[in-house]
DNA sequence: CTCCATCGATTACAGGTGTAGTCGTATATG
DNA sequence: CATATACGACTACACCTGTAATCGATGGAG
């Protein structure tokens, strides 16, 4: 189900997940070009591995296919984040949020959502 | 200077950093059994690989080498976290705390420190 | 009907990764 | 001193990744 989805391949998924229907390949590819200059070559090879890795569906349309997200964004992410805790911080969420916190990496806006985030926890 | 390490390096440089003290390959091996198996020509490897990195450092001890951390762990994980952030939620935290909070990814204590934590970085 | 553009499938190839094995040398053992 | 052993350096090799190029079939243009 879950195989890993490589840095390039994400950019490719994301394109599919943004967009809120099955695509062609020339209409993912033409999504990319904004920011990533690829080959058209280059992203078909990353749709086949996404197709192999069973994270991407297609359906055929005449000769060619439709792509689509055969896994949520959502489930995805929460699947990264929760490598990511584990890996480095022991499954706790807290200390990431810290280190976060030291690099500026939390605005004033972050730290009032999650505010009320918490807010909403609590029990 | 910051190479990427990989996951089976960083099994070698949680051995290391877990030390308070440069280490054998021969210890760094010891310390990684428990978990792995792996064999101690792999673990050399890794501690290659390392040094080639620039993330390790080694002193001369007779005809062997000590080992030390020349990364501090909390400066990698900050990277890491930063990385996955940015990768995932467009550089925002608060979406990540979310994510995990869904998934039961937050114990009652990891709420009541995550507030704290809050309390303090508030204006 | 012929030829070109296009599609997916297959192949390429260098660099990274996981998991070792081999080699030459120095050292501890007998 | 001779030899087995332990060390770091180098080599191996299959699989993944990034980045395409090539191939065979097909559908559209003329």
């Amino acid at each position: 189900m879950s195989e890993r989805i490589s840095e390039a391949e994400l950019v490719v998924m994301e394109a599919l997940w943004s967009a809120n229907e099955p695509l062609t390949a020339a209409e993912v590819t033409e999504r990319i070009d904004a920011s990533r200059e690829w080959s058209d070559r280059t992203v078909k090879t990353m749709l086949g591995r996404l197709l192999a890795k069973g994270v991407l569906a297609h359906e055929e349309d005449g000769r060619r296919y439709l792509y689509r997200p055969a896994v949520a964004r959502e489930r995805y992410v929460a699947g990264e984040s929760r490598r990511l805790v584990d890996r480095l911080f022991g499954g706790r969420a807290a200390p990431l949020v810290a280190h976060l916190a030291e690099g500026d990496g939390l605005t004033p806006d972050d730290i009032a959502e999650l505010e009320a985030l918490l807010k909403e926890l609590r029990p």
